[in-house]
DNA sequence: GATAAAAATGAACATACGTTTATTTCGGTC
DNA sequence: GACCGAAATAAACGTATGTTCATTTTTATC
């Protein structure tokens, strides 16, 4: 039921997943708690279910917005602007998807980091795919990939959408920055 | 007393705020729970105490890594540098630091709020002085901290120090990225 | 070695936890 | 309108929660 899963979306955001209550998230669905059984498997695989569908989707969604372009520096800037926008879009998703993996059993942890390593690996090879042709210029395309994944994902902790900036005018301070920080010394 | 600090560290750190146990935070340091009430005064106090010292530390340490360097290239290296270095040293107060301001009063959010701006804003102003001398170029000195600030924060998630790379090894790679990411066009 | 201050104890408070179970209610199909 | 599977209920399981308090133990000073 997708009440279930954005009330507890809301509630593990709220609390932490430990401190969270299967007896609230019941109330807040308007059920009572032993109800919730017939909904979920239990509080774990709620907690689970809820990383792993994210990742699917931003995974799928990653791929597309890849598609588009041939050109490295096209295909960055594609991934960043679909990057801030779908993570602007799913903020409580992604504060759980980091901070609640220490709660997930190690087996269910190891499937999400597994995910997450396949979407590192799509931008790390976009980068050294820039380099390989001479366009990027960088001397770790790994940790390149961390220090842009970890740049724009930090939106999520501070955009507001009745900001100061829309999200439009955050993409282009943000490519910006990071196609210059990529970017190969120009040849004179 | 400061093996309570060090596991409460721990603990919220491994269970969230809410869930972790004065119980088990007592076990741990070899007390009982009503003892613990001789050296902390409550749960949110201590919460608090933890964020907020690690802000005056960060800050503080902050000043002494901006007065070495009077080009504002220089200091951004600086910066990074020590930036990195502290983070990496200071990995659990970093993430309570983030994922526990739920869980603080609103009036002791707003001094770890207030404390974090002051940071945001040492960093937004070198940017500032950078741009004001023609060095970088930036649509937004503020966003530019921003992105810089969580593309080096990042580190703490992934950063191993028996890993591939040493710390000074990514200082290198973050400072490249960073300085280019704000420079301003080569004057032909 | 008495004294005072500081620290530790264990019990008590009312309340909450995730999950299971036997039982009742609900929705829709013949 | 009987029937059946799905969904909801209330109660129960043993255990845990933060904090207070009267009492006992430890520590250090003269």
């Amino acid at each position: 039921m997708a009440a279930i899963r954005e009330a507890g979306l809301a509630l593990i955001h709220a609390h932490g997943y430990e401190a969270m209550s299967l007896r609230e998230l019941a109330r807040e669905v308007g059920l009572t708690a032993g109800a919730l059984y017939n909904h979920i498997d239990n509080k774990q695989t709620l907690l689970f279910d809820l990383i792993d569908e994210h990742m699917d989707q931003v995974l799928a969604h990653l791929e597309e917005a890849l598609a588009v372009d041939a050109d490295p520096r096209g295909r960055m800037a594609d991934f960043v602007r679909f990057h801030l926008l779908y993570h602007i879009d799913h903020r409580l998703e992604v504060f759980i998807g980091h901070s609640e993996l220490r709660s997930l059993t190690p087996e269910n942890r190891d499937v999400i980091l597994a995910k997450r390593r396949l979407y590192e690996d799509r931008v790390t090879a976009v980068i050294e795919d820039g380099v390989r042709g001479g366009l990027f210029a960088v001397a770790d395309s790994r940790v390149a990939a961390y220090g842009i994944l970890a740049m724009l994902t930090g939106v999520c902790t501070w955009f507001d959408p009745r900001g100061r900036l829309d999200a439009d005018a955050v993409i282009r301070i943000y490519t910006d920055m990071v196609l210059k920080g990529l970017a190969a010394p120009s040849r004179p």
